[in-house]
DNA sequence: CTCCTATTGCAATTCAATTTCAATAATAAT
DNA sequence: ATTATTATTGAAATTGAATTGCAATAGGAG
């Protein structure tokens, strides 16, 4: 908790856009809860909240939520692109599970080793990276 | 290079369906160049060479072709899945230039270890991993 | 308070992906 | 070979996530 909306609010500043209850409303609700998301269940939410926003509203928002460094996008599944906090939460990668769908987070040092050496033998400048494992997880692996 | 159609036709067998000209056009395609492809470049590419095959047998075979392990999903970019080969290919990860889209392949041995530590710890029963670094690649990074 | 224009909600649109359906053709059985 | 069964196909319709056009609204600078 804390500082996702003034982060926000400035970015939107810097940027001469025009800071709006609908924005701080997307704001509060994804940091209110939601580790990972997706736009319908945002949306969904804010809804049950009593919020009048609209889908298209969220949608037109997101990029502008990404590119302040928010949220970024996690994964694609089910038809649809899936996001996750970053703001106020260390880089960490996936342990899917390809049957229950549960999704667990884990951080690795060593992965920086790697991005390092593999974006100096390929002279690339790195700005991101995502590892996604999947597999089953321990409840699931026992009934396959 | 070989294998390829013989892995696929026995595949289909064994699953009790049914071998066409027209899975045998798109595992041929496929193998021909694409390491790398979308739907709407392999039916081009199809469409080029004289094929009459429709996008929807190309969207059919696809969960098929991934099944038998020919091929997987290697990102979502642009509103649409990307896939790539991997019969005949070693397991590999992608840096991703996002100015120019280029695509630059690596592997890296040490990614292994990390899968299964992370396994371990987490009692997941990995099947599949995959890791995309993003950024500039050595044209754009100078350009940015 | 006024003006300019970014933002919104709604509806229409786009487009990747899926599905329906009748015709076709691959395989097994005869 | 011939036939019967049913998986597969192409074409068209449909779905649904994501985008966009438009008129109304409202943020924020002056």
């Amino acid at each position: 908790m804390g500082g996702e909306i003034e982060v926000f609010r400035s970015f939107i500043s810097k940027k001469g856009l025009r800071n709006t209850p609908e924005r701080e409303e997307i704001i509060a609700e994804i940091f209110s809860d939601h580790n990972h998301f997706d736009v319908d269940e945002l949306y969904q939410c804010l809804k049950a909240r009593g919020s009048k926003i609209s889908k298209a509203s969220i949608y037109r928002n997101i990029p502008l939520i990404i590119e302040c460094g928010l949220i970024r996008d996690a994964w694609f599944e089910d038809r649809h692109m899936h996001y996750e906090r970053i703001y106020g939460r260390g880089h960490h990668c996936h342990l899917r599970c390809i049957r229950c769908g549960k999704v667990v987070e884990f951080v690795d040092n060593q992965l920086k080793d790697i991005e390092t050496r593999v974006a100096l033998e390929n002279d690339f400048h790195v700005i991101d990276h995502r590892l996604d494992i999947t597999g089953y997880c321990s409840k699931c692996k026992t009934m396959e």
